[in-house]
RNA sequence: GGAGUCGUGGCCGAGUGGUUUAAGGCGCACGCCUGGAAAGCGUGUUGGGUGGCAACGCCCUCGAGGGUUCGAAUCCCUCCGACUCCGCCA
């Protein structure tokens, strides 16, 4: 959410924000309610000390046993009553709809942002790693997946309906095991701290992060009243909603592993296959909370660890920096990494580091403070994936893809296997 | 799910409709005192919004939101949360 005060400062860069998310210009509308706002929010205070005044006067009149004086006073407030109760209501009617408003903005890009208008126009930053070279035709994550009989995507679909998925054996267990191997490496090497948290939340968390109010269609709801958490970025970030953290506390870094929902409303027709795009899949979050001075380092900080579960796991990617047209509602800055899968031939998303600068922190009302200090500021927030579990299940599967369908597992993930090296070898 | 108790500042805690300031304590910060410290004494100490060039004001905030009243921490309603007992349960 955008600060009123930078509009009210800054109003033809507020639009040229607006411009590059190609969101069309705000700032004379925002700013006639703003004014509005301020004034009936004067006048009601006016009325309000004038009332405040009287009823003690009338406290004081009546202790005296002044009962004249104090009749005078309280038809005087009585009026002024009516006044402010309209007052109040104008004031309020039109504070909600600026609120309303300010909350369906996008967030600001930064300067360094390319401009584009979808994923084909995002900066290639660079490559790590070389595809390898198959003497045999390399085959896509659910044919190899569905000949170990380790993917059932017919019998999930008789439980839950399409893009969902059941995993058996081996295959359930190197998802299992690349979970626990990649946030073990977060907490004993990248100083992240393990959290685990609720998946289904309150509205207000998913307005805090920014996934409410525009975009309730990609999630799911219960009957409860409560969300599905699409990503425990809605959770990890609003553990310190409404705190006022102290600076020397920052930056606090948290991971969860987590199930994840989307309902994939707008997505109908994309990647039906497999498990690409499913509504219900497991990810390793990272979340940081930070002062002003440390978000952009620590964007930097959170890329590099993501991407070291990938040289870990010895998978081909590449970095992408984000452009104007694909970089997500709530961030400034966002960096993609995608890995090489060699069945589809193709790069593909498998993680997304973002900066959100204090716009979720706005949200959310999450400020930190200098020791000693009086004055409060907002922090920034950051999130990356760290990884897709599923995708980089799919990932391992294509690339260390054997001519007779089975899997050689990764080496860093062979202890979390009980030391197990092929799968499919039927042993 | 049923029955009940409760929610006050960084923390503890008083406060059942007014008598200009949410008592008091703890903690914290600063000052005085001291050779230095402790103790003691004094001052300050929620967070937001808004008016003003400023000095300096004003409004809101006692879990949240409504309501009653001239006036609400206090009375009423809804919600949230904590706790106790019962029921159920992994």
């Amino acid at each position: 959410m955008f600060d009123l005060k930078f509009i009210r400062e800054n109003p033809q860069d507020f639009d040229r924000a607006l411009a590059r998310r190609g969101e069309e210009a705000q700032s004379a509308t925002i700013l006639s309610m703003d004014a509005d706002h301020r004034a009936l929010l004067t006048e009601a205070q006016e009325a309000q000390a004038r009332r405040n005044e009287a009823s003690k006067l009338i406290g004081r009149a009546k202790g005296q046993g002044n009962e004249d004086e104090a009749q005078a006073l309280m038809a005087e407030v009585s009026e002024l009553k009516s006044k402010i109760a309209e007052l109040e209501d104008k004031e309020r009617t039109i504070g909600d709809a600026l609120t309303t408003l300010l909350m369906s903005l996008p967030n600001a890009l930064y300067d360094d942002v390319p401009e584009g208008a979808d994923e084909d126009d995002n900066e290639e930053v660079r490559t790590w790693g070389t595809p390898r070279t198959f003497d045999f035709e390399p085959k896509e994550h659910f044919d190899l997946g569905e000949a170990l009989g380790g993917m059932d995507f017919e019998r999930a679909a008789k439980l839950s309906g399409s893009r969902f998925v059941i995993l058996k054996g081996e295959v359930a267990r190197l998802e299992r095991a690349l979970g626990q191997f990649m946030i073990d490496l977060h907490i004993r090497e990248h100083g992240y701290t393990e959290v685990w948290t609720p998946a289904l939340v309150r509205e207000a968390a998913l307005l805090g992060t920014g996934q409410l109010p525009k975009f309730g269609d990609d999630a799911f709801t219960t009957n409860t009243d409560h969300w599905l958490i699409p990503t425990s970025e809605v959770t990890l970030t609003n553990v310190h909603a409404g705190e006022i953290l102290d600076e020397a506390d920052l930056p606090i870094r948290m991971t969860a592993h987590s199930q994840c929902f989307r309902a994939e409303a707008g997505a109908a027709g994309r990647d039906t296959r497999g498990m690409i795009r499913q509504h219900q899949f497991e990810k390793v979050e990272m979340v940081s909370v930070t002062t002003p001075e440390q978000s952009d380092d620590e964007l930097d900080r959170m890329t590099a660890c993501a991407e070291e579960v990938l040289k870990r796991l010895e998978l081909p990617y590449r970095l992408m920096k984000l452009c104007s047209g694909d970089v997500g509602f709530g961030a400034r800055r966002t960096f993609d990494l995608e890995v090489w899968l060699p069945g589809q031939g193709k790069y593909r998303e498998i993680s997304s580091c973002s900066t959100c600068g204090d716009f979720q922190a706005r949200r959310m009302k999450t400020r930190c403070r200098q020791r000693g200090e009086k004055q409060t500021r907002f922090v920034h927030t950051l999130n990356g994936s760290g990884l897709a579990v599923g995708r980089t299940l799919i990932a391992v599967m294509e690339n260390y893809q054997e001519a007779d369908g089975t899997i050689r597992v990764p080496h860093v993930l062979q202890p979390y296997m009980g030391g197990l090296q092929v799968i499919g070898t039927g042993a």
